[in-house]
RNA sequence: UCCCUAGUAGCUCAGUUGGUUAGAGCGGCGGACUGUUAAUCCGUAGGUCGUAGGUUCAAGUCCUACCUGGGGAGCCA
């Protein structure tokens, strides 16, 4: 007889019928004659009950069903007895799998704290919680590639190892095979690359636009979805030194474009989130509600699924950073002097200021758009006030910025005399800058931060438990 | 990297102005119980108090350094 899903069981099974089941003891508990086992199989945030009658069965058999063990059950679906729910199975046949010693599995029938899971982050799948993230994030990758391709978008692999550092994003990882103990030297003492791997330095990207737009600019429409790293001593809720990115880049899209695709996208996504993960969602909303109880009312954040469904429904607010600025230079915090920076056209945003803008005065997703252009990266397409470009930054209540974009540069001259503005060496960026030779045309493009979206979509407040082994200063774990 | 904060049983924590033998709940184990819902009830084992120094008659408690976790900031996605 073949297995079922538990998910499959609970959906469609009928009572009378008999099926085998298989997966990890949640608890297992009951009297003298019946025992009552909850068993998953990551099928679904819910456990079917095993129900054992104990005199059937070898006592050994019994004591090592215990938390964690695995087990095969086979028996006869009936309807429950009990209240918990409408339908169990009776175990007629009992396999123990895999035993889980209970002096030394970590993982109890009680709550946990997510720093505790986070250090048992081999087993913390098997928990409530994780099951349900990591059902979203896969539903959520999901999502992503079915609403590209619906699109007409090509998915794009573009390089992990890349020898340019063009766009500055951050600190890099090196890739070598040279022997970190005794390299190779040039004449004038430097390291000698040109004996490397590659024949040159080379690190791991930080961004895959560069070569997106190479793509773009042939194929229409591209978008990449893969990792990226970045070596910055960065120790927050929001950053990993691995995390996954999606930046799509398009020909033809100006910036409003741009904006339109990124609205559309992100809601599309947590549309089908609703649609599809609702049993993981109320779960993990009742874990926050239950979480926050402790909280003050006015420090409490919306119910998650509440949450989802206004960024849904409603549409971002758009404003550019110049209006921003004002916005912010007329706030009550600013004219009480209640923000630790300064509020500063030509200054970048800090994030009490962006927090203050979504959270406080729009209460609601925000795209800020045109900013000056020296806090903005080369690329950018330069406006014709001479001060802005056409940068685009989604930010979300409790996240942040979790899209940056900006329409690209596409003419020439403009692009390579602010390269040379910003020291950016033109000589080992030639691929890229033949695309503005060769047929350029305006052209868009944004990255969206994976895991921030998952960290929205699932209310998880640490950005190291919306990925399976996290990546941070100190800690390569697993 | 900076600021704040924490590290005591498998887990979550309590441990007063430094003072005798370091406690609880949960989990584990043993037992009881005719259907439980993270069951309940009774019993039981389990701890060099993050590490290294220092102050003191005496340190889980005070001081210093380091390690690790958490929160915030910067950098950003």
């Amino acid at each position: 007889m073949t297995r079922l899903k538990i998910k499959d069981i609970l959906k469609d099974g009928k009572a009378g019928s008999e099926v085998v089941a298989k997966g990890w003891v949640r608890t297992k508990r009951g009297s003298k004659n019946v025992n009552f086992i909850a068993l998953n199989d990551g099928s679904t945030i819910n456990n079917l009950q095993i129900v054992v009658d104990v005199e059937s069965f070898d006592e050994t058999l019994l004591r090592d069903i215990n938390t964690g063990a695995a087990i095969s059950v086979k028996g006869e679906l009936v309807e429950s007895a009990g209240s918990g729910q409408k339908i169990e199975l009776n175990a007629k046949e009992l396999v123990l799998l895999g035993g889980a010693d209970p002096d030394k599995y970590p993982i109890q029938p009680k709550k946990h704290s997510l720093e505790f899971l986070r250090e048992n982050a081999h087993l913390r799948f098997r928990t409530n919680t994780f099951s349900a993230v990591f059902r979203i994030r896969h539903a959520m990758a999901f999502a992503i590639h079915k609403y590209f391709n619906e699109k007409g978008f090509n998915y794009l692999h573009t390089p992990i190892i890349t020898a340019s550092d063009a766009e500055g994003a951050g600190q890099m990882f090196r890739v070598s095979t040279l022997d970190p103990k005794n390299p190779p030297l040039t004449e004038d003492g430097q390291i000698d690359f040109s004996q490397d791997f590659f024949g040159k330095a080379t690190n791991l990207t930080v961004s895959g636009q560069l070569e997106g737009e190479l793509g773009a600019l042939a194929l229409g429409e591209i978008y990449t979805f893969g990792p990226t790293f970045r070596a910055e001593n960065s120790n927050t809720t929001r950053h990993l030194a691995e995390f996954w990115m999606i930046e799509p880049e398009m020909a033809f899209y100006d910036l409003k474009d741009n904006m339109d695709l990124a609205e559309d996208f992100l809601k599309s996504c947590i549309k089908y989130a609703l649609e599809n993960c609702m049993e993981d969602l109320k779960f993990l909303a009742e874990r926050l509600k239950q979480e926050e109880k402790g909280k003050p009312e006015d420090q409490r954040s919306m119910d998650l699924i509440e949450k989802l469904e206004f960024v849904l429904n409603n549409d971002f607010i758009r404003i550019t950073y110049t209006e921003a600025i004002d916005i912010l230079r007329n706030s009550k915090p600013f004219k009480k002097k209640k923000f630790q920076f300064p509020v500063d056209w030509g200054t970048d945003l800090q994030s009490e200021h962006e927090r203050y803008l979504v959270e406080k005065h729009f209460k609601c997703p925000v795209i800020l758009t045109d900013y000056p252009k020296d806090i903005k990266a080369f690329y950018m397409k330069q406006n014709n006030d001479g001060k802005t470009v056409g940068a685009m930054d989604v930010l979300f209540p409790g996240i942040g910025e979790i899209i940056g974009g900006s329409q690209r540069e596409e003419n020439l001259e403009k692009l390579e005399t602010r390269m040379k503005e910003m020291d950016i060496p033109a000589e080992e960026m030639d691929w890229y800058l033949d695309t503005r030779r060769f047929g350029s045309v305006e052209h868009s493009g944004f990255g969206l931060g994976f895991e921030r979206f998952i960290l929205f979509v699932t209310g998880m407040g640490n950005i190291r438990d919306v990925i399976a082994f996290p990546r941070t200063p100190k800690n390569a774990e697993f």
